[in-house]
DNA sequence: GTCTATACTCTGATAGAC
DNA sequence: GTCTATCAGAGTATAGAC
């Protein structure tokens, strides 16, 4: 009897369907994967199902064989990315030095944004729209999460460790200087031209800026 | 013959209709107020010419009768707006001190976006779609504004009136900041709690940011 | 599991009366 | 100039054969 496969092992307390195939498993990546690519370039009520089946190299009715409905793709979506989209923030270690601490933090939220520009552009698209499905989302986890860590920030400053700051806007500027690499990939193109990774010089720019700003 | 009225006076080279009547001014108005307002929230595909119309107080027809298309709404929008678009960063001022200069430039971009937070989220919709509607004007009128003024940037960093700095970087950090208060507001607003004005201690913070990146 | 055909709804746009 | 009625097309979702 072969150890590795435990018996119909799913996950419990999960509301994904039970245990699936291996063409079921790969079918619906395939899905995810083509819908992440149209929803994040064209938005919720954008999007279409023709474009998302023609992506992923299926009929429209086989789609809505794996999911029941486009609003559930797109949860799917919101869902598998909200798991990594507080990791980097999670990982930022009160017992650390400052400066590193937050430096590292903001190279990992660039990293993420390099890697994953359309997760970014995903998630840029629903804010947008008053983030009708991440309410929920934000006013808890991340909320919690963030004035967790503001917190901490706030101590770091209070004794010094780094120049006084408010720990709130900094965590924003953070978000908002290296999501904007990948949300506004479109215009960055444009300005410099074609033949340019968009990221070009931002790691630098923003190990500077932070290192200065953060200076006791 | 009475002189004030040139005969069929229309901007030469300009496509708009001829002369319009007080009512037609006003309901024009109301048009595009109202379709700034839809678009903005949901993006061109997911604004609907229904809501736009209830929100004006006009009927869909009705609202055809002053704008050809739904696209023509949106490109007068477009229009009015990118006007307005370049010019806190056309007011930049060679001539001046650099750092007063690039500081008033980041507050008039913050106060743009605490004044016009729809235009702001129209722009960032755009952008974040691939910019199809405003890849002309990018690519010609925005490059050439924004190349002409890094060079500005430039020389004083190279004569050490400012800290060396990618120039590209300092404009592209610059939007990133003062964008994200507007665009990002129901984020913003969900994490601090209700009872915000989500601009609260930007001015300050964003002040305190670039007076430390600039210093020499 | 996958496809063709199709039902039904939403939405952009037009016709025509007033 | 403004409205009611309506068309035509797109788009989500389902039925049912294979």
């Amino acid at each position: 009897m072969p150890a590795p496969r435990p018996p119909s092992a799913e996950k419990p307390g999960t509301l994904a369907k039970p245990a699936r195939s291996r063409i079921q498993q790969r079918n619906r990546q395939r899905i995810l994967d083509a819908a992440l690519e149209v929803f994040s370039n064209h938005g919720f009520r954008g999007a279409t199902l023709d474009q998302i089946a023609a992506e992923a190299g299926l009929s429209k009715p086989n789609l809505l064989y794996y999911f029941d409905s486009k609003e559930t793709v797109h949860r799917a979506l919101l869902t598998r990315l909200l798991d990594d989209w507080l990791a980097p923030l999670r990982k930022l270690d009160p017992s650390g030095a400052p400066d590193v601490e937050i430096l590292s933090y903001m190279h990992r939220k660039l990293e993420m944004s390099r890697a994953y520009p359309r997760e970014s552009r995903l998630f840029a698209n629903e804010i947008l729209q008053g983030a009708p499905r991440l309410e929920g989302f934000i006013s808890t986890e991340l909320r919690a999460l963030v004035d967790e860590k503001a917190s901490v920030i706030a101590a770091w400053a209070r004794a010094g460790r780094i120049a006084p700051i408010d720990p709130h806007h900094l965590i924003f500027s953070i978000w908002a200087l290296t999501q904007h690499y990948a949300d506004f990939t479109a215009q960055i193109d444009m300005i410099r031209g074609p033949g340019h990774d968009p990221f070009e010089g931002a790691g630098a720019f923003l190990d500077h800026l932070y290192k200065r700003l953060l200076a006791p």
